[in-house]
DNA sequence: ACAGCTGTTCTACTCAATGGAACAAACTAT
DNA sequence: ATAGTTTGTTCCATTGAGTAGAACAGCTGT
């Protein structure tokens, strides 16, 4: 065992770095793969063998690639999540009512995972996909979660993931963000000013249970070029609001 | 090696085993699920321990279960299929034109996979989601794949899964199989009268490439109620084959 | 035809997964 | 309270299984 970590399975692990592979690499041979993963070729070979009897990779020729049964775990995982449940029309309608990008996302392991991402008719088309995770604090959504995530769980996320920068406008400042939080605790709604991408607005609100845990985050996205101040003030900061709203009233029966 | 099975890693087998039955059963625990897959108590330990610390589970207390990193895979392999890409946003549009329930699908290992599926405004409640699988000779999908998959393929398919009846509507016999799937080829959609599930009524187009293969299916279910003769031989089907056109031209480049 | 690639198979070795027993912690019921 | 049951977890010896390396076969291009 290389670490101390006890009782784990060390041969399972390096199916899933094949996994991993994989999905960065896109189809790949057994040869590239076990230079990728400094594995021997016999062992990546036996690896995905089994992953291609249990049928969680296809091979195309002399590639393998990741199979349609891994979109069976991933939907079944998102279909029946609580939240998405009571969120996924109000997504929809929220995509078609301003014709952008709306985005839905929880928090998990300090990240932010999209659990749902629908767009509208003139929408931005951004690499968005359910499951795709992003740091929390670089994104409205993240800042609308962080903001009413317990302090103390705030201190661990970030210790652990840091506040590394994305773009030239990301905030890499403890103090700053905590004062952000404190804003976004305030009004009700968090933004991201092209923190994330450049020229890229979003604005977010927070979904909070009953209890005062803050279940998730649902978000709209859109260019500046069609986000004036104004509309990114007060119209749009509404219009998520209501939506995060009418997702509490689901949410809470 | 308890099958002359080659070149497989039974561990990562186990794993794979731990992770089904975690989407059998839901949320569970460690001695639950050893009772249920006949494992050691440790063993299922030690994999779900692994597990947890590649983050492909969440525990919560004494429960494990699947996390939203399979999400990420599913998310994935669905966001980059080429299929889906070209289809999206036509199954988007038959979903809000008819305000029914659409539905996209490919084969894959011999079953039908659904790649997409959207409800409209008045679409029934089905629960299908991204990835499920569905035998291809009891849906309207599914029979619209088949009818322009090469025959030995076909024979192979039915050969391997059998015609089971899902309902008792669903055809049982390879004959009158054959014979439906000749009539698909000939007037261009599939259809499934209750087949699958009583009340239900399916219109299936096939998506096929230039080069003649077939790529998928898409289709529009509805209540029986609201599909009344005329329009489960003419409009609707129309609609269908035209939102299946406009997917092929768009494959096609 | 040859050289340099592949992916695959085979086998010996040894490392690591396994299962059983022992443990502590959390509940239940008496 | 206390004893009894059930949980998850830990430890450890055993042996079964994963691994690495070499050898093989199939392919491609020169």
């Amino acid at each position: 065992m290389t670490e101390n970590a006890p009782h784990r399975v060390e041969t399972s692990r390096k199916t899933i770095r094949v996994l991993d592979a994989l999905r960065e690499h896109g189809s790949s041979s057994v040869t590239f793969l076990a230079r990728e993963l400094d594995m021997n070729k016999s062992t990546v070979h036996n690896h995905l063998s089994t992953l291609e009897a249990e049928k969680f990779v296809v091979r195309d020729g002399t590639d393998y690639d990741l199979s349609l049964r891994l979109l069976g775990f991933g939907g079944y995982v998102q279909h029946r999540h609580p939240l998405y449940q009571v969120a996924k029309r109000e997504v929809h309608r929220l995509a078609s009512q301003t014709g952008e990008l709306a985005n839905l996302m929880v928090e998990e392991y300090g990240q932010g995972v999209y659990l749902a991402s629908e767009q509208g008719e003139r929408a931005v088309d951004l690499d968005i996909y359910p499951g795709l995770r992003r740091p929390l604090h670089a994104i409205g959504l993240g800042k609308a979660i962080l903001a009413h995530l317990p302090p103390e769980r705030v201190d661990d996320i970030i210790d652990e993931h840091g506040l590394p920068a994305e773009t030239d406008q990301t905030i890499t400042d403890r103090a700053e963000l905590d004062a952000q939080l404190a804003t976004v605790r305030d009004r009700g709604y968090a933004v991201d000013n092209e923190e994330l991408i450049r020229g890229l607005r979003c604005v977010g609100a927070p979904i909070i249970a009953k209890d005062g845990t803050v279940l998730g985050a649902i978000s709209v996205s859109q260019p500046v070029s069609r986000m004036n101040n104004e509309r990114f003030t007060d119209e749009v900061p509404d219009i998520v609001q209501s939506a995060a709203n009418v997702i509490e009233l689901h949410a809470n029966h």
